[in-house]
DNA sequence: GTCCTTGCAAAACGTTTGCAGTTCA
DNA sequence: TGAACTGCAAACGTTTTGCAAGGAC
């Protein structure tokens, strides 16, 4: 799906089509950089130099609540945003801060904890800790 | 292990043994509550009243690099921490913020995702967010 | 005595909000 | 036309930093 379809049903809930929303969607689904909101702002940017950090945002936010986005937040540097919310896996590296994708199909676990917690599970995430290649060749250079 | 004994290894790396961190840290390894800096400050305060929020940090951010402590963040609200970090899950109400712990041996996964991706693993982190019992029952009285 | 830690205050940072003007439907 | 959105700037809340005084070892 893209960003203009994507829109598109957004319009039926209300939500106004704009150049600027387009744009920032577009970037989200074309990269795999989980890109922070800040590298979306200047990205943006390029193509439409008005464009404010504010806009950025609450295009973001619009998204998260329509399940369009995913929000990954790290106590010590700003969230990074995952464009491709479907059922996938991060693997974080504590050195550099890349988040890489890992794709598997695991089990379907929602239902069983859905079962034993009494929660209606919407969705999960799940991530892994580490240090990525490129962080370990730095490391045995030094 | 209890706060005293992890304190004692701790000396080892040149980390110094205080009475503010001694509080903190049984603070975190009694409740199951998942606090917010602000919450274990209140905590503190009531032994220690001149104790500052920057102490808090201080002593957390020491313990999260020593692999006591597991920071879980979200984007809309201010970090917690959890002072239990060994291998177990969460499940977050999208409406109330609680988190709470899931308990259940899941396959081993690190060493598959660490053999498939060329990363050093550290540790894992899986949630799944939903809609609390207590929050299921507040939208069907309203 | 040394160096780490504390408490305090100020600063920094990411994110949200308020508002006047503009654009989409 | 009217509601939603934009850009801007100010505000907000969390976390970090700088520094002088205090405490651990």
């Amino acid at each position: 799906m893209d960003a203009i379809e994507i829109l598109r049903q957004l319009k039926d809930k209300g939500v106004r089509f704009t150049p600027q929303r387009q744009a920032i969607l577009e970037f989200l689904l074309e990269t795999a950089s989980h890109p922070t909101a800040d590298e979306i702002y200047h990205h943006v940017k390029a193509k439409f130099p008005g464009v404010s950090l504010g806009t950025i945002y609450n295009t973001l936010n619009m998204l998260k609540e329509h399940g369009h986005l995913l929000e990954l937040s790290y106590g010590d540097m700003s969230s990074r945003f995952d464009g491709n919310p479907e059922n996938h896996y991060h693997i974080v590296c504590s050195k550099c801060g890349r988040v890489s994708d890992y794709h598997r199909t695991l089990i379907d676990l929602d239902q069983e904890v859905m079962e034993q917690s009494g929660f209606l599970i919407m969705g999960h995430r799940m991530e892994f800790y580490g240090i990525c290649p490129k962080c370990r060749e730095d490391e045995q250079l030094n």
